[in-house]
DNA sequence: TTAACATTGTGAAATAATTAACATTTTCCT
DNA sequence: AGGAAAATGTTAATTATTTCACAATGTTAA
């Protein structure tokens, strides 16, 4: 199970979220021309997906919501569940501490670090900030494996040379500066002011 | 210049931008390899991409960092600038309206929306915010043709429909739940939870 | 002056992702 | 019972993207 497409992870991802919403109105079963209509996407591609993962659906019956929900969880989840920290906790700091509080019991934020000693000690959503001064012994006393960068870009190399140092596998970051990282470590970035300016530029030519 | 796959514009946006802080810095050429140094990507991208908008280095010396910066800008601009407005000004809403106030000339956010009338008539980061009871309205007076959705999920789609009868033709949909529009109106989705789980995901496999 | 070197530009190969096509099977209808 | 319809599962084809490999050529140094 290990050579799944990153595509076919982040669809997974999606199906879930998906799949538990159908679970909570009470389907049992769901077709893939169902799963693909909400992602809207193709019918084709959402099967193709689920047996990549081995699952097989009943004929003219569909796939089990709650076994599929089960199995997408043994996929993308890790058994033990996995401890993240925010840096930065800014407006979109706190954003992404909002929306993921609580909801996702294998993923945690366990900790929000930022310079400003004004919110050192606050609490956000439930988790308390640091001072970034401590962020190596934090990430280490609370065994924190993954961290969301979204602090200003001029600070995300220095603080991603922390991050890896403190023994960070996994890296998100949002700021728009591209960081360097061994690649041991795992890191996705995203962008928003590229993701802007390309549908600016898409919009132009219908 | 119609066919620029759609990495190859993503990319475009970010050299740019570091061409800029070059520029700043007083480099007048620059080298296939000093900028894939910067992104993180080979060199060879950075020349197909750089060869598929037809642009041409001198050899041995390298690109020329002003007339690369004013030819991707004539690519991805469009010339009479386009006007943004982003729809739900909370942490996430606010986070964007900060990135950009003022730092794309050609693409201007005039406007925010909220349903909280405690909001409505403020301003943000100097863009006043209006109530979305007038947004086809104001989207209209003011020729606004991106809007960006930072609003809560279950408002996605509905919000969605008024902005494609506004007469909205681009979408940046930031919200968990998948929107509709005709193909008359270019979509970008992207979701947080999604790219946290890939990389819980992908941490494991090393 | 000439050889070594560094760099661009690009055809071709390789890899990744999506879509088409269709065999198979179950259910439903008559 | 038998045929039509509706689904899944999967191979093959297609499309998109990246990477390899190398020719061409200007630059530098001996």
């Amino acid at each position: 199970m290990k050579n799944l497409p990153h595509k076919t992870i982040e669809r997974l991802s999606q199906y879930r979220r998906a799949l538990l919403l159908c679970h909570a109105k009470g389907m049992t079963y769901i077709y893939s021309h169902e799963i693909a209509k909400i992602q809207h996407i193709t019918a084709v591609q959402v099967r193709r997906d689920i047996m990549l993962i081995g699952y097989t659906g009943t004929l003219r019956k569909g796939y089990n919501v709650k076994e599929l929900i089960d199995l997408i969880g043994q996929i993308i989840d890790s058994k033990e569940g996995i401890n993240v920290c925010i840096v930065g906790i800014g407006n979109l700091g706190r954003a992404i501490t909002n929306y993921f509080s609580g909801k996702r019991t294998k993923l945690s934020i366990v900790a929000v670090f930022d310079v400003d000693k004004g919110k050192v000690g606050k609490k956000y959503y439930g988790i308390e900030c640091f001072d970034i001064a401590d962020m190596t012994k934090i990430i280490k006393e609370k065994k924190i494996e993954i961290a969301i960068m979204t602090v200003p870009g001029e600070d995300a190399p220095m603080i991603s040379d922390i991050l890896v140092k403190a023994g960070i596998i996994g890296m998100l970051n949002y700021t728009p500066k591209p960081v360097n990282v061994p690649k041991e470590v795992y890191l996705e970035e995203y962008d928003m002011i590229t993701s802007l300016e390309k549908v600016a530029f898409f919009v132009k030519t219908h």
